[in-house]
DNA sequence: TGATAACCGAGACGGTACGTCTTGTCTTGTT
DNA sequence: AACAAGACAAGACGTACCGTCTCGGTTATCA
């Protein structure tokens, strides 16, 4: 998404010149479209928005972003960092599948966090592209980093050698999603740990 | 939501009276709008589009739905009938759940259901009074269909006595639902026997 | 205008039947009509706030008046009491006149009475029926008043033998409605003293 | 009014930038609104209609214009091109008047001209700002080509060297509006010639 | 080291939909 | 049958944003 054009020398017309993009416009945009999910939350920020606040041209935006979720999604891009951490791998899995999904509960129980994730996973539903652009960014990489720890585990022996690793983290972390985004229960620690121990007695060998 | 309003015994009670409410034009707009749903889908329906193809004044629409996403939610429970459809309960568990989820995935799979259960999904994220009546009205008793189920295989002894019910049900459609929703890999009929087969895993005595 | 139907008892079906009027709702609405007239003048004042006002339903207005024109044209007609009062005569045009024409441009300034007048001004523009009944039952009436001033002083040879009366009253009032229609000057008593002075060197004889 | 405002030095003040206003849009505004005028009168044209017919979205006109009436007061201004005409002056100020007067006769005789008139008329009344303008652009410079008549026939020795010119303009057309404007009677040459007449007799030497 | 193209800020533009308001008619009991 | 109440179809209101276009004014490449 974004700008996926690479540096373009051919003069084929193919859209506007990265290299003489201002940094302190695209800066701007982010900072603003940033500050606003803060204030308004995803849904009443409006592009004039962001290009006011901004100090910037709508067109400005509109020359290098095609909505504004995709804007959104480069500032959790730049706030990211790029990578997804590792789990860690203490070499008791059931503990730290805890730990990191405990941690995860906290955040969808921080109310900023849950807002933007709820405005992105709604964004999702209709923007196919940008559906795309949030799966390979932030969502595959975040569930590769679950699908490492779990090859690690069952190289250990502690999960069952013919496991399907993406099935597995599915099972992990679909009911907890599924939990989360449709409010049917309340997201604690406890459900976590019920969560771990039934999702690893159907790993095991 | 809507008119979840009982006979309104305090007659000091604000709003209009449903008593004398129009069938005919309750019944077009609800018609209309699920023409248009299928037309043109949730995002691009509009109040005004419902309205004249309903040949409805748009004040008639305000006066007794709160938005465009409480009068869908209208067509939808129109459409169910009330009550969710309990799961068939052949004794043999496993063969039961797969049935129902491969419906489930086949529906996912119709892009018409697929654009309105995204469209809903996507409401559900800002509007937490239409989340609650999707949420108690939809969701919580197709919920409670999977619950019956595994209550009589626990009984049956197919599963763990100490089970957790509700986290059991989760532990089956969450696992869907995201992939469903994040569109992390295709749903297919495979994909739910494997799941069907973990998730008993887990819960089996 | 308002209920200009004869008593008509025949079943022809022509409009409602006047016997049954009810008195309360008559005078509930014209009171209703003359405080909204005061509070926020004509253009401001609505049906709806009218029957609200007077606790009446909407269609017991225009069951008996034919717009809020018709509603206020019977509120001054009311107010009115029916003939308006002749001129002064102490045999003596030009002071009977000033009297007369002084205590207008009195009227006039009074916010109130402006304000009102204006009102109906512009309604009788856009309503011909409006028009013709203002005409017939304020305007006209009026006039006459002046009219019979006028009589009496020709036959006292103060004027000319052979003035057209018509004219010559709206030699006097014309001039002074201009200016208070318009807003082109200010009206004050000694405008009306000139226009008086030349207005009668035009009629004397 | 409308656009009245100079090169506007002051940095700070609000509102859109006429240098970048589209020639285009204006005039196809202006021309729509004349259409509608002729067409369906001032009461019945609207935004929306003037918007539609002028290929213009709404907030075009209501950047430019405060309400509707402004549209119009431009129209007006367009079409009277600016000035008045000053009044024939052959040294005979009766026949002048009486070509002048007979003119302005005809003119309100014409409904396209009625209508109009009428509906400014109406208008005046409930919007102070446009009475201001109406007054200022239409009516002043009409009444100073009177005016400057009168002064004429003054110098000539054909009226009172102490009439006030203002009050004699009013003598003259003041009567002639109140019969066009109340429809106390029908306006014809004759009437015409009868004021004139009484109108010198009051104002000669 | 200009020239010159592109980006930049600003914001006007043609549109669409919003949610509200009022109109004049229709409907439902009540008196 | 008139009444109070108010739902109804219709449609204009003035506002908010959309995404595109147009206007000078700065840069930043490249001839």
């Amino acid at each position: 998404m974004a700008e996926s054009t690479a540096p373009d020398r051919t003069p084929t017309r193919r859209g506007p010149d990265p290299r003489r993009r201002s940094e302190r416009a695209r800066t701007a945009i982010l900072d603003a479209a940033a500050a606003l999910m803060g204030e308004v939350g995803f849904a009443r920020m409006t592009m004039e928005g962001i290009a006011a606040r901004a100090g910037v041209g709508k067109q400005t935006i509109y020359r290098w972003w095609p909505s504004k979720a995709a804007v959104v999604l480069d500032v959790f891009q730049r706030e990211a960092g790029g990578d997804s951490e590792p789990l860690p791998d203490t070499g008791d899995l059931a503990a730290d599948l805890r730990t990191v999904l405990r941690a995860t509960v906290d955040e969808y129980n921080t109310p900023e966090t849950d807002r933007i994730s709820r405005a992105f996973t709604a964004e999702v539903q209709h923007d196919e592209d940008f559906a795309r652009a949030v799966t390979e960014d932030l969502l595959r990489p975040h569930m590769r980093a679950y699908k490492e720890r779990l090859r690690s585990a069952r190289e250990a022996g502690e999960i069952s050698p013919d496991a399907d690793l993406d099935v597995a983290v599915e099972l992990l972390t679909g009911p907890l999603h599924h939990r989360w985004l449709l409010r049917t229960a309340p997201l604690t620690h406890d459900y976590v740990d019920v969560l771990v121990d039934l999702a690893l007695r159907a790993l095991r060998p």
